[in-house]
DNA sequence: TTGAAAGCGCTAACAA
DNA sequence: TTGTTAGCGCTTTCAA
């Protein structure tokens, strides 16, 4: 009876089994206690408890969810641009703060604009059995999700809407917000207004473009004749870009940058030409020490921490069962005044 | 024969049981063409591989890791102070690019300088098998994790030393990255010289503190009388202590402060007395836009790309049977001279 | 309140 | 080259 189970020491971790024997109950018993399930005595209980301690065991949850019903790992698979991005970090932030109330585990991975990747990664975390997926779209189609969102696996995509999928999605008001930015610089008198953006592939970039000149149109201003300089993916590119416009014949007296990057980039360039007091700024994104630079850098802020927790609450409502139409949800984002959007045309 | 398995279209996951039957194989044969064994031949690989593709098969990891040798599970846990932390997310950015290639997915989670949630999240991990651990450690001691170090756990520290166990880390010089700012400002010629810098529980405060004073001593100053303030652990009281200290009877010519946000609030502090460019700065840790202030600020940089990198060959080391002593290997902090670092004594 | 037996999806060991 | 059987550590089911 009692050399059932095998009792002496291990090298490898110790199993249930071991906790068995060494309590003298049966694996049961353990993995009632270990659940916290109701049904044991109190005196059976401690013995239990204590003989995990002794042993130091641990619960093998994948071992677990193998035969549980629903089989939860309490794990979610979550594709960043890149976890060293600092927007991407605050979105990762809330949605682990988010999760961690419910025990979830957050598999975390870069995209780095490769749609290749993001394939291979979502075939990753699936292969792991995640309970879920919060995804940056990058690819040109989500479509070969569709298998698995058929077959109820939660799925939220952030930032950017998903294409070729009907699936929740939790996005900026991009579109607005530029509109916001021009609506800004209009007031404070510009009739000489730039864009400066990203790629065009980037859903996000164009949405902000088109926001952002369809409010000079309905100031009255030939949207054909405002400069715009897209494919802008990185600071170096954006310096020479706003240097280019700034030193032709008919400058911009205000420049709106549609990314951090570009932002940066517009605001080395009217450095360097001693233009940061005449030239006016709004960025979209906001970033550290926006407010120290001078002057302080208006901008249109998103809030990825909102964005964060409301995908993980979609999330956590469609692990729980939820069948709602998919839906996407739009976060505002928000006009922070600091001085370089208010600067007035030269 | 050709009903051993489920024929039939199922809504839920499809197994390799359902693969081998669509194929018309042994269960066996699909475990082999999945995990690229050899011994299939190629007319039976091919049928098996286009079965599983029309039932969008996934091969499930954590069943396999069960019963596999070495029970790997290719994935590890990270354990930082916060993922939207910039300096976590280059370690964690590194960290992923090493493992990418081995196909090891990371679990990230936040700390918050609470010691409570270390082992809470340190046993989440362990509870999901993970094949090794990165850990910033933030509890007094990290002798908890002995009992899974000595079961070959694979274990690195970063940032800081663990207390209580010994196993490998892999850290800043926070000591001499410290002594090379405070060389750096007596030699443009500095005689009064402050500390600003985080609270003292932080083992890495302490180090750069004492590299810092150190030097100072070598250089023959009274140490004692070199103006410390420490526990500050973020912008605002930084900046209240700056300002005290620069309004004080014998104001410091230069600062030394040990980590970004007491850097941010010290630059405050300065922008408000308008002293940027009477009082010279070097911080600890470099940051995006450093260059663009006025004037550029002068840092000891750590670099995280070879933290992460470092700590991502250890541990793939120690997963592959690795069983040299631990030990701390050392990333060195490097200068950078950007302009408040070399404004000269007033 | 307790536990024995079956089986989750897979791989190891071995047989054909 | 292929397939069968056992069993990884756990939860489910059901009986005691």
């Amino acid at each position: 009876m009692s050399n059932r189970y095998q009792t002496e020491a291990t090298l490898g971790r110790p199993t249930m089994r071991h906790v068995a024997a060494l309590a003298g109950v049966g694996i049961k018993t353990v993995s009632r206690v270990m659940n916290d399930e109701p049904g044991v005595s109190e005196s059976t209980r401690l013995r239990v408890l204590e003989a995990s301690q002794q042993l130091n065991y641990q619960l093998d949850m994948a071992a677990g969810s193998l035969r549980r019903t629903g089989r939860q790992t309490l794990s979610i698979g979550l594709l960043l641009p890149s976890v060293s991005n600092p927007f991407s970090g605050e979105i990762h932030r809330a949605l682990e703060d988010s999760l961690a109330e419910r025990g979830i585990a957050v598999f975390a991975a870069s995209l780095d604009d490769d749609p290749q990747r993001e394939k291979a990664l979502v075939a990753a975390f699936l292969g792991r059995r995640v309970d879920g997926l919060v995804l940056t779209p990058i690819a040109k189609s989500q479509a070969y999700v569709i298998p698995e969102h058929s077959r109820d696996l939660p799925m939220v995509f952030i930032d950017r809407e998903p294409v070729g999928i009907d699936a929740d999605a939790v996005v900026t008001d991009n579109a607005v917000g530029a509109a916001t930015a021009a609506s800004h610089l209009l007031a404070h008198g510009h009739r000489k207004l730039a864009y400066l953006g990203d790629r065009t592939e980037i859903q996000t970039a164009r949405e902000r473009r088109q926001g952002f000149i369809e409010e000079l149109g309905r100031a009255g201003l030939a949207t054909s004749a405002v400069p715009v300089r897209e494919g802008l993916h990185d600071e170096e590119s954006a310096r020479l870009a706003a240097r280019e416009l700034l030193a032709s014949d008919d400058p911009p007296t205000a420049i709106f940058s549609s990314q951090n990057l570009v932002t940066f980039g517009v605001m080395r360039a009217l450095k360097e030409l001693g233009a940061s007091k005449r030239v006016a700024l709004v960025g979209f994104d906001d970033f550290t020490l926006a407010d120290m630079m001078e002057p302080g850098i208006t901008v249109i802020a998103q809030h990825p921490e909102r964005i964060g927790k409301l995908a993980a609450e979609r999330l956590v409502a469609r692990i729980d069962g939820d069948r709602i139409a998919p839906a996407t949800y739009i976060v505002p984002s928000e006009l922070i005044v600091r001085g370089s959007g208010e600067i007035p045309p030269s």
